[in-house]
DNA sequence: TTGAAAGCGCTAACAT
DNA sequence: ATGTTAGCGCTTTCAA
């Protein structure tokens, strides 16, 4: 038996007719003889022929496949769901993911040419954001370029993502509503636009609100960096009655600390507030009150953006969905 | 400007060379002239020349395209480990990774022709396992097949897994030495090997030591299914006095309808022990006693597997990492 | 309805 | 060291 895939030439040759009718026989809209087209199907079936979709893609210049670049997927328990729900959706529209993880420390650009060596359809990037050229080249070929929930001041990306700086003015409205002194951010990682817009509307709002002296740690989209931001704000000489802390994994890792390391009551003596909704937020243990990212209309939304059609292109579009407060038992507000 | 992707042609007319030069120019290993290499390298790089995978696929017959087809991404907490960590490596190997989530309620065996069409180079296998015919496929076209945590008897697929027999033999061997009573065993999703053969080492070893009437309820590799199994056995009128769950995930459901739905003392009053050592073990709300999974080395095994010379191809390989017990504070043990 | 022919962009064999 | 030629497996005109 020979190490070889099953070609239509193969299966022409059993069925007596020419390579391209083969080919017509497997797609539905193309005319072929009733008796033909069952007569290959047949012998393709018995054959275990599976279309050559490398082949196909170079004739037919569009491949199905969707490049995705992440960071953080085993770290920040968001990114995987949004990442298993692109899957499942594109799946069902017969589209693959060629999934890229970028690692945090090095800028997107440098993978993202290997991956358009890949003649991907469309590009989603929830990494950080990649540069104008890359943007650029995109465009001049055609792939829609999908920054998802990262904001790239300045280019025609497309972007769908949270309304973070919305977000960050409610959860200083609330905090301030229940007469918080002692405000704190804990920042997430630098440089994404996430933390940025966060940031941006929760300080904005504090200052509207007369509240200026707000406290401030760097931090970094994972449970130990909450952990450490955690212990540099609580160590103080005026420690924060409350933290809004940028992702939810982080806000675990303060909670985690002030209640087993410190013996700080959460919310009675210690508010904390997150960002994402994580099914962990929801967990008793943790209990947390968060800012709930509407994950599957941020998606949907993505996806129209992938399948758009080309003439449509040079429309740019920024999307930007409400995030909604879930209150639980973590901060103590009105 | 036109919207087409530059193509090794456009380089080679500017550069005055003929086209496969461009081709070697690329590639470190053919004789170029140093003049004529520069020259390529610099027009292309200015041109924004990236080469069409796609099409060096297909004359080269080999991808780098590694298939994984995945479920649970979403709620394990351990495949989003796995799957990152394969990005990475695979990446460090110019390979790439066509991402497959199967739903759990449909076999694999539906999407793996559709798999095959993109000619991956290797197919790893995390979730159901594959049927007979699919694997014989592979193994006829020369395609590894990876079966990660998943063992199927009676087939010539590759297999890196952890030693879940033995691990289950472990965990009925320390709480029967620390005195419990009345044992149960958490089940995971049915039918998955990792689930069998946790179940077996677990019962087997409980067996041979004595005990019998071991308590057990149907569950599932989720968080909410381990709440629902831990209200059955829990709400018995003989509750169990230790609960070996198939996955960390369940145990830590497990762990919360203990404490905050039942206000039962963990460990005083029940043991729970988990499966997997996932990063949520760790942290101090759960602190949960579990069995690692040496993730890395299996990793580091599967790769082997990918990347193995076509001539050593008929060689079934069959890896079992052993686990390792992680002792924590939800299991009253010696 | 079907077959013949061309070609997607690249690599590899051969020739120079 | 470089150019010429062929061809990977498929889709897509174009004829018949």
């Amino acid at each position: 038996m020979p190490r070889k895939k099953v070609t239509s030439i193969d299966v022409a040759k059993l069925a007596g007719v020419s390579q391209p009718t083969v080919s017509r026989a497997l797609d539905p809209g193309s005319p072929v003889s009733p008796e033909t087209r069952a007569r290959v199907l047949a012998i393709a079936s018995e054959l275990g022929y599976t279309p050559n979709v490398i082949a196909r893609s170079l004739k037919s210049q569009s491949t199905n496949i969707i490049g995705i670049v992440m960071s953080n997927l085993a770290s920040s328990f968001f990114s995987n769901n949004v990442l298993e729900q692109f899957a499942h959706q594109l799946q069902a529209l017969g589209k693959q993911l060629l999934l890229f993880s970028a690692p945090p420390d090095r800028p997107v650009d440098e993978i993202l040419p290997q991956v358009l060596g890949y003649q991907v359809d469309a590009l989603i990037i929830t990494s950080s954001t990649p540069g104008q050229a890359i943007i650029d080249e995109c465009a001049r070929i055609g792939t829609p370029v999908i920054l998802f929930n990262r904001f790239a001041p300045g280019t025609q990306a497309n972007v769908v993502g949270c309304d973070n700086e919305e977000g960050g003015r409610q959860v200083a409205n609330v905090l301030l509503d229940a007469g918080h002194q002692r405000i704190a951010y804990m920042a997430g990682t630098s440089g994404t636009a996430s933390n940025l817009m966060r940031e941006k509307g929760f300080m904005d709002q504090l200052k509207t609100r007369g509240y200026v002296e707000c406290m401030r740690e760097n931090g970094f989209y994972s449970y130990e960096a909450g952990r450490t931001a955690a212990r540099s704000l609580l160590d103080r000489d005026d420690p924060p009655d409350a933290i809004f802390c940028a992702a939810d994994v982080m806000a675990l890792g303060a909670l985690d600390v002030a209640r087993y390391e410190l013996g700080i009551q959460v919310p009675e003596d210690l508010s904390i507030i997150g960002f994402d909704d994580i099914p962990l937020a929801s967990w008793p243990a943790y209990n947390l009150t968060t800012i709930h990212q509407p994950i599957n209309r941020m998606i949907s939304a993505a996806l129209e953006l992938v399948t758009y059609n080309e003439d449509d292109f040079p429309i740019r579009q920024i999307t930007l969905l409400p995030g909604e407060l879930v209150i639980r038992g973590s901060a103590r507000i009105a």
